[in-house]
RNA sequence: CGGGCUGUAGCGCAGUGGCUAGCGCGCUUGGUUCGGGACCAAGAGGCCGGCGGUUCAAAUCCGCCCAGCCCGACCA
């Protein structure tokens, strides 16, 4: 365990995977592209799981669970749906030692699965909405993989709603939108543009996306996470309909929305430094490590000292009494720091002698010595300011490299070379063609078109054409 | 699927024709340590990615194959 954290001198990719890698979040797994979850990146899913799935029931959802394997027909009967994800499909062709009749996919997302049940379980508006979600694994046979970032096989939960009007679908769409952002800058300490995605960029069988998009430490966005208005597309794909208050027979609006496990691999690239892990406290499986220090002749009395206090915190959080006599203390600061524990507790005898102990902060390395006494009301004060730091440091390193760009030749330059990145927030006229021109010439590409941006667009022109702007997008490289 | 790089101990690497293949870390045992990855001593651990060739002699040279990583095209 002697890894050390790599200076992010050479490249950032190598960086964040010595990152997930030394902090043990994952590892490689025999099958290439897949990704092995380490019980300590488990632990931060977990958290994760937690606080989201209170924030989906607190919102009116249910959990429920559809198979892995998905009839190759269902796939094909949303004609974007399977343009979309054919070439990233895994098939089976055999069970038991015989060729299926039929191929079964495994699934890169359950919507088909999942509405061709909503068929069987809709027939009048009062089976309506149907709102349920779903923690599953599923498959998607990427070309290039990256852990937690892209890996062939994911985490995630997907959320499939189904509802009576339009205008419901449209708000539970926003609604879980929301959500989203709400967790990404409330728990991961992560802030968040929120709003719709361009033709081009949207969700294979949608009518609009929408997505919340991070900036990671090397100025490149992270799609965070997405919100889908199906519209009517996958209630005519498997001919769902009701019978609304009038008698009359009416088509199924859908919606559906999900987080993966990438959030993990957004969390590591937003607050890591070179130390290593730094994780926000609300999601930190451990909060607080007690690190004894003493020489032979006192280590009963420090022990002591040290597990009393342990005993005190335990109730009102997550906090660990490292007495492990193999490893110095020293050791321990380190190996604490990589895996990103927000709060150290050091005890030693002279602490002991004068009633105190020393805490120190992961996103600082800021020490304070206090009172016994008060450890436990500091500690809680500490993990409140260590959350908001990470957040305001996250946001202002954001607004220090987003820029309004108008100008094309200033675009350019700004993605042009090594070092170039940032969010260009920038008009544009609406066409996909010059989106395309744009994405060819700079490789960054429409993140998000934030809420309210088209106010903003008033009176300007697209940076490409020249034409009237009907958006101020935002543009940036992605993962 | 293209371009580049790398396969030698658990991990990171050195060795680029020569006789018993090394170093650091980790691991084992014993002892001393412990306020920022401690130290001493003694150990364990290798078909040098695979196959074939050249040679008196191959980890080292040549050919083919395989695997992994990075950079592109595609994507949550």
């Amino acid at each position: 365990m002697a890894e050390q954290i790599t200076p992010r001198a050479e490249n950032y990719s190598d960086w964040y995977i010595d990152v997930v890698l030394k902090a043990k979040l994952a590892d490689y797994s025999p099958v290439k592209g897949c990704m092995v979850i380490r019980p300590r990146g488990y632990a931060l899913w977990e958290k994760m799981q937690a606080a989201l799935d209170g924030m989906f029931k607190a919102t009116g959802h249910q959990n429920a669970y559809f198979p892995l394997l998905i009839p190759e027909s269902f796939m094909r009967k949303e004609a974007e749906h399977v343009e979309g994800f054919a070439p990233e499909l895994a098939v089976v062709t055999h069970g038991g030692g015989e060729l299926l009749e039929e191929p079964l996919v495994i699934r890169p997302t359950s919507e088909t699965i999942i509405w061709s049940m909503y068929k069987k379980w809709i027939q009048s508006y009062r089976d309506l909405p149907i709102l349920i979600n779903q923690w599953a694994n599923v498959l998607r046979w990427e070309k290039r993989t990256r852990l937690f970032l892209r890996t062939a096989e994911f985490l995630w939960q997907e959320g499939h709603t189904a509802h009576a009007t339009e205008k419901e679908a449209r708000e539970e769409t926003l609604r879980m939108l929301d959500v989203y952002r709400t967790f990404a800058e409330e728990y991961m300490a992560l802030p968040v543009y929120s709003g719709v995605k361009s033709d081009a960029e949207k969700f294979a069988g949608a009518v609009n996306t929408y997505a919340i998009e991070a900036m990671m430490q090397d100025r490149k966005s992270l799609q965070a996470g997405t919100s889908h208005f199906l519209g009517q597309n996958f209630a005519k794909a498997f001919d769902v309909t009701f019978q609304n208050s009038e008698g009359g027979l009416d088509l199924v609006w859908a919606t559906s929305w999900g987080v993966s496990t990438r959030l993990i691999g957004a969390l590591v690239m937003a607050h890591s430094d070179d130390a290593g892990l730094v994780v926000p406290p609300k999601l930190a499986p451990v909060q607080a490590v007690i690190v004894p220090i003493f020489k032979n002749q006192n280590r009963a009395a420090v022990m002591e000292y040290a597990t009393r206090l342990h005993a005190r915190l335990k109730s009102t959080m997550t906090v660990i009494l490292d007495d492990d006599d193999n490893n110095s203390p020293g050791w321990k600061f380190t190996e604490y720091e990589m895996v990103g524990v927000p709060i150290r507790i050091e005890i030693g005898p002279r602490d002991m002698d004068a009633g105190k102990a020393v805490l120190v902060r992961r996103d600082n390395r800021q020490k304070e010595t206090v009172d016994v006494e008060r450890v436990p009301e500091r500690i809680a004060e500490l993990l409140a300011e260590i959350q908001a730091a990470l957040f305001d440091r996250a946001k202002t390193f954001r607004d220090e490299n987003s820029f309004d760009v108008d100008d094309y030749a200033a675009f350019k330059e700004m993605f042009d070379g090594e070092k170039s990145g940032g969010f260009a927030l920038s008009p544009w006229c609406g066409s996909g063609d010059c989106e395309a021109q744009v994405k060819a010439e700079t490789k960054a590409t429409i993140r998000v078109l934030p809420f309210g941006n088209e106010e903003t667009a008033k009176g300007k022109r697209c940076i490409v054409c020249g034409t009237a702007a009907r958006n101020v997008a935002i543009f940036a490289k992605a993962y």
